[in-house]
Order: structure tokens, then C-alpha cells, then sequence
DNA sequence: TGCCTGTTCTTTCTGCATTAAAAACAGATT
DNA sequence: AATCTGTTTTTAATGCAGAAAGAACAGGCA
């Protein structure tokens, strides 16, 4: 049957909200929460009568008001507030990304479903959203086919993601000076001038740098179909980012300056250089993570520390 | 419970084989038919066995034999071919495109599984894929929001569909000369010539026609999200071709002229000729599509004969 | 041995049932 | 009038069950 995430994810949320609050403090009112918590009313009413029940909300006629501060062990753990989809997928992604499945290995919905632990229902209905990221294939009235993150797969990738990145430029540039992106960018550059600062401590931030920097560019183009791409390769690099921490450190290095120059150009406004800090930038992230498969695919899964 | 589309598929597909060959000839062995309507064995024997119930098929020791000519009522219904997705995905896509459905509007599974008559596992499925088209956007726990064909999103898919097609070009004409797929550009060629000498009368085979020089080109890629994107754009045309019924015969003229100039310049094999021919073209689908929509925002629902 | 058919087992497809969440409705209170 | 809370009605999420399709197994015959 359903589960309830929406409830234990918002219980949470509440919580969270209701954290630094003298006890003694009233409440808003339930649609004031529901707005603020992007839930609906009948779920924050199912919240603040569990509340009522443990004790940390007491009430006086109408008016709700914080009884005691709400700690740790009154919160649901986080793996409860995904709902049964959301869940299968981040787990599914983790196994078939970073465990050992190979490309043309073929996957059946219902031994997914007995080892995740959900129904066959829920995991066709996730599986088929990974046909669109070019990972699952579908054969009707048959098992799914693997296609797995294989060299080929990564240049068909890098091929589209160049052609979108540098129309994205083109669409940033465009920008007026007054525009918040360009804020951003400069935030951005903040950000990977920090990060460099202290590489050795802070090159774990890099990911999140990055993603930062090609998701404002991509953006600014306001075409969905341009963005639904960047989405799929921002996850599938989610994923694969860990596949070769050897040199973790000195890639993000690269990586970084490569993005400062990208950013100096993209400020130029000269579409010559920005086309040719963006190539180069894309070619060293597409070597760098077909390096990555190489590697793994020449390791033994035992040996790797996953 | 499942239905028996697969069953019924092969009985039909089975009669046609059986169809030009007289009584008494042997049948072949279960697994070259198998093979053959690429469908299990266990069906094949369903098939026959259904078969030689209704007299078809007669069978002496182990060996089957055809009993007596099929005839057209021995044929299921067409639409009994498809399975329950297959079937709700073509009606939904004609119902959505054809239908006076506006951008905006909301959609819920609840009610498409009663209009349509399936269950809303299949329904929600379904409109799943659709996302990925980027008609619907999903609102969890909540309905569908139907995003439509605005003239946006037109703008939108052209804009990558003429950096992936322009990118198909430069993979096409890497083809050296005795690759199959200049012989088939040929044929495509006089495919169109045909079509343009009797217009009047053949103007209705232009979509099938530029369907098989797009795709040629995109597949020449070899690139899956070019391809799958091409799969997207083909099933939105397909469906609103018959927008604008007026001056059909015209604009496939026009566009028919466009492929030959298309055709000639990869021919050629001098990019910027090229470039400039399958811009021209695709601004002038572009305007046509765009056209489409905003003749038929202003007429009315009732005026049309759908 | 290799291919055929009969049989059994497994897996997908799809309708349905149940619960959570949303949405709509209604009276009450400021 | 506007906003609040209590109640009822709909709809989406998700597990489950039954039938169809696929896959594997097994004995028999050339």
C-alpha cells in the first residue's frame, strides 16, 4: 500500500521549524504550515496530531502552541522520507553505477523487486525512467538490457553535451551586464577560488562547483529539452564521480582552472575563446571519466574499496 | 489481468503466412515459426492450437499441416493487436494533439482510465513517457500538467533539432561513397520526384517521405540521444501533421523542393552549402508548424473537422 | 548429436484494492 | 469578508494477484 514519506518527510521538516522556538510559543495556523512546508493541509493536520501525541505541541481551544523542544530521537530516520520510487532509484543507481554490473548484462524487474524490497509495480515504473537516460533498454514481455557506461556511451554523451554547452554560451552572453547571472557567476567564481585555496581540505567540493557553474550556463538557454539533458548527465556524473579517487585531488585541480579561464572568457563576451575554453574544458572532463572507465574496467570489483 | 496481444498478433501474422499456400502443405516446426513472428514457442503452440480448433490446421501424428485456406473473419480486430499501453499511448497522442486539449490543462489518471478504459497502472505508465516528450511535467500526488505544443516549445524543439541535424550532416557526408547509405539517398531522392510528379494526387506520402530522409541522416550518427530525440520529434509531427489540412498540398510541395536542394547539396559534400540549405529548410518547417498552431488557436473547436 | 514436441517454471503485464495525500466543502470565529 | 479548523470526497502511490508470454528442462526420434 502507500507509504507515508510526505508525512514523515514534513514531521521532519516541522520539527526543524519549530527547533529554536521557546517553548510556549504558538503555532501558525495550518495553512500558513502547509505553504511553507509545500504539503497539504490534511497532512500537516495528520503532522501536528502526531506532535500532539508525543508531546512537543499542546493546544488550548483552537490555538496550538510549542509544549517542549523536540529532540533528536523525535525525528523519522532520513531513509523514511523518500517515498518507495525515490528511494529504489537512489539505491538502483548506487548498485548498478558502483557495484560490478557490466554492460549487457540483462536485469529482471522481479529479482530488483525482491532484493530492494519493493514492489514489481514500483521498480517497472522506475526502470523505465532510466530507458530515457540511454542506461536501460527495454525488451517487451522480457528482462531489461544493461547498456552499461561503456566508452561509446560517454562520447555520444560528450558529443551532445558540447553542442548544448556552447549554444548555452551563446544564450549567456547574451545577458545584459545587469542580469543576476552574471552575480552568480561571479558567486561561482568565489566559490572555485575558495575551494582552490584550500584544495587538499575542500577538493571533495568540486562536484558541487561544477555543477553549480554548467547548470546557470544551461539555464540560461530556457529550453527544456536542453536542460531535461543536462539533468540526466548531472546525475549520471553523481554517480560516477567516485569511480577513480586516485587522483581525485589533482583532477578537480584541473578541472577548476579550467573553469576560472572558461568564466574570464565567458566575461570577454568573445565567442572564439569561450568556444575554445569550453572544448577544452569538455574534452578534459570527457578523457577524465573514460580514463575512469578504463581503469575500472582493468580492476578486479574486489579490489576496489567501494 | 494481461491481456493477449501477443497471441493474437502472431494468430494474424500466422494466417498471413499461411495465406498464398495451398491445403495440405506442411507446416514448419514450432521453433522456425517462433523465429519467424519473433514471439516465444510457448505462444507459437497457442497460435496453432488455436488454430487447428477452428479447423485451420490439421495435424497427423507430430506433423501439422494446413487444412484449409484462412479467410478474413478467421482474422482478430487490428485494434486487439496491440497490448493495453500500446493502444491507450496511440488514442491518448490522438486524443491530446487532435483533440481541442489546451496547454495548461490538468490531466488525472483516475479519469483517462475510465475515458480510455484501462486500468491507471497502465495510464500512469504511460503518461510517464510522456514527460519525456516534454508535453506533460508530473506533480507528485498530484495530477498531470499537459505543458502542450505551444509555440515555445516548437521554438524550443527546433532549436536543438537544428544543431543535432546539422550535426547529422557532418556524419553523413564522412561516409565514403560506396556506403549503403548514398544508394538509399538516391532512392529517397526518387522517391520525391515520384511524389512531386503526381502532387495532386500523392501529396499525403510526403510524411512518410521526409520521416525516411530525417532519420537517415540523424542515424547516421550513430548517436543515441540524437536518435532517441529524433524519435520524439517524428511522433510530435506525425500527430500534428493534419493540423492545418488547407494548404497541404502546397506546403508539401515547398518542402519536397527544400529535400531535393538538401539532397543535392550533401551530394556535393561542401558543408556550407549544405548548412545553408538545412536551415532553410528547418526554419520553414519551423514557420509552418508555428503557423499551424496559432490557426488553429483561433479556430474554433466546433469548426473543425477532426 | 541435433532437432522436435511436451511440460514445467519463471517473469512480465495489467487490473484491482488499500492507504496516503490532496482537494473540495462547510461551519465557526475574528 | 477573510481566515481558521473540522469533515468529506477524490485521486495518486504502491503492493498484490491472476493470466499471458518467455525460458528452461526433458524425453523421443531421425
Amino acid at each position: 500500500m502507500k507509504g507515508n514519506a510526505v508525512f514523515k518527510s514534513g514531521y521532519n521538516r516541522c520539527l526543524h521549524r519549530l527547533a529554536h522556538l521557546p517553548p510556549g510559543t504558538p503555532l501558525p495556523s495550518e495553512n500558513e504550515l502547509a505553504l511553507a512546508l509545500d504539503i497539504s493541509r490534511t497532512t500537516i493536520r495528520a503532522v501536528l496530531a502526531a506532535l500532539e501525541e508525543r508531546g512537543i505541541v499542546g493546544r488550548a481551544g483552537g490555538q496550538r502552541h510549542l509544549a517542549r523542544a523536540p529532540t533528536e530521537p523525535d525525528h523519522f530516520p532520513d531513509a523514511q522520507t523518500l517515498s518507495a520510487g525515490a528511494a529504489f532509484e537512489r539505491r538502483f543507481l548506487e548498485w548498478i553505477l558502483q557495484g560490478d554490473f557490466r554492460a549487457g548484462q540483462l536485469l529482471n524487474a522481479a529479482e530488483l523487486a525482491r532484493q530492494f524490497g519493493t514492489s514489481t509495480t514500483t521498480i517497472r515504473e522506475c526502470l523505465a525512467r532510466f530507458q530515457h537516460f540511454g542506461l536501460l533498454e527495454r525488451r517487451p514481455n522480457s528482462s531489461w538490457l544493461f547498456n552499461g557506461i561503456t566508452v561509446e556511451f560517454v562520447r555520444e554523451i560528450y558529443d551532445v553535451r558540447e553542442m548544448f554547452e556552447l549554444r548555452a554560451t551563446r544564450s549567456f552572453i547574451e545577458r545584459p551586464d545587469t542580469a543576476p547571472e552574471w552575480r552568480e557567476l561571479t558567486a561561482i567564481e568565489q566559490e572555485h577560488r575558495t575551494i582552490l585555496a584550500h584544495l587538499d581540505r575542500d577538493f571533495a567540493l568540486f562536484p558541487a562547483a561544477d555543477e553549480r557553474l554548467h547548470r546557470i550556463l544551461h539555464e540560461s538557454t530556457g529550453n527544456r529539452f536542453i536542460l531535461d539533458f543536462y539533468n540526466v548527465v548531472a546525475t549520471l556524473f553523481h554517480y560516477t564521480y567516485r569511480w577513480n579517487r586516485e587522483d581525485a585531488r589533482q583532477r578537480s585541480a584541473t578541472a577548476l582552472m579550467e573553469h576560472l579561464d572558461y568564466i574570464d572568457a565567458l566575461r570577454t563576451r568573445d565567442q572564439r575563446s569561450i568556444d575554445a575554453r569550453c572544448r577544452k574544458h569538455l574534452r578534459t572532463a570527457c578523457a577524465t571519466l573514460i580514463g575512469s572507465i578504463e581503469t575500472r574496467a582493468a580492476t578486479p570489483p574486489l579490489m576496489r574499496q567501494s
